[in-house]
DNA sequence: CGAAAGCAAGAGCGGTGCTCTTGCTTTTTC
DNA sequence: GAAAAAGCAAGAGCACCGCTCTTGCTTTCG
């Protein structure tokens, strides 16, 4: 896994190979079978790491900045987030870019891919239980099926929050990671040379959107 | 390039293999190479396509939409973006998913690339022309390198706004796009049933952040 | 002590990108 | 019109890949 980890954060998941790990801890690739099923676990275990990695730097962050303001945790979370990315960013398109070939992520990895998303959300949470959340400027109407599933979603985090609350988190977390996907995959070359200030005041931009000061 | 246009609609970007669109035309591997100098070369191919075709796709949606509401033209636009990936979801992770193995987008691909930006884009700035573009609430202050960046940004669409509202666009921009993927990778599996409106609520509450009514 | 299990190696299958050489055909040039 | 040049497709071959199966050695267990 050592190694496989290393060749990983060098060559990419998709230039990582089994024959090449194999090599490098001085087996031959038959070998290695009998401690991995193929390559696509070997892949699973990697994406549970990282998942596991990512997710405690989150919550690390949630944490560490509990005692400031709401938007500045929820600034310094969604940093956390970015720093992870760009000290890891094989790790992070392996998680969040094109998904490998024929692979399909296993219900392995669904548990630990929630704990950043669930590490953000606490922040908004805490706000919103403290009464610290500015209202939602005016609730518009998302149609009754969407409504329904927004309700359920604000149920999971167990919090009392309306539609346009949960749409504007949904909002900011897509809007994170997008941002960092183009950052890392180079999108937004030429745009700004200070992608830490850019990636700064967009989410501090969300974070306002959603309620938080 | 049909060929390797309909594999990489059925197998995807990494598991598109020379041999098995000479194969899918009756030649042989070899013989290929004297139309196309390595696989690389295929895959840029197929990425200006894409952009392209997704570039056009943006920019038919925004002059269709132009007797519309700002608003409304905005969100007509987005979604003939998502409307694109999902009928392409194989071109969309090539273009906006992780980069193939040591493979770098030549610069060919950088022009193309911005047409979908620009038609996402020009839907503010006629806005912005015209005076219907509601002012940012409050310019904040997004320190000295990153103003100046935005300044030029803005100067690149010729169109006098602040940097809030450059941000804003970005912001926009790239949660536009961050879901879209999210919804392509099934990142957002289990959250709705209704991925059409999800993307409508957000993509309709980004613009009006944005300033667009 | 012997049987069973664990472990690593080797050979081999079909697949990949890519190169180089060999021919044949078409076009250009004189 | 013949000769030279260019275009084109095939074949063999290299090193790599994931994966399987068999063989043999070593360790553990009954």
């Amino acid at each position: 896994m050592e190694a496989a980890r290393r060749q990983l954060a060098e060559v990419g998941a998709s230039g990582l190979s089994l024959r090449s790990v194999a090599r490098e801890i001085g087996m031959v690739s038959s070998a290695v079978y009998r401690y991995v099923e193929s390559r696509d676990e070997l892949l699973t275990r990697l994406i549970i790491e990282a998942y596991d990695s990512v997710g405690s730097a989150a919550e690390e962050a949630a944490r560490h900045h509990v005692d400031e303001t709401d938007l500045d945790r929820w600034i310094a979370t969604a940093c956390a987030v970015r720093s992870w990315a760009l000290e890891h960013p094989h790790d992070y398109l392996l998680l969040y870019g094109s998904p490998v070939p024929g692979y399909a992520a296993p219900d392995d990895t669904v548990a630990p891919g929630t704990r950043v998303t669930f590490a953000l959300v606490s922040v908004l949470r805490d706000a919103a239980i403290a009464g610290r959340l500015r209202p939602a400027s005016m609730p518009e109407d998302h149609g009754a099926e969407l409504s329904h599933d927004l309700g359920q979603l604000a149920g999971l985090v167990d919090v009392d929050a309306t539609d346009t609350a949960v749409l504007a988190f949904l909002a900011a977390w897509t809007q994170l990671f997008g941002l960092i996907g183009f950052e890392l995959t180079n999108q937004t070359r030429g745009m700004t040379t200070d992608h830490a200030a850019l990636f700064r005041s967009t989410t501090a931009a969300m974070g306002h959107h959603m309620g938080l000061r």
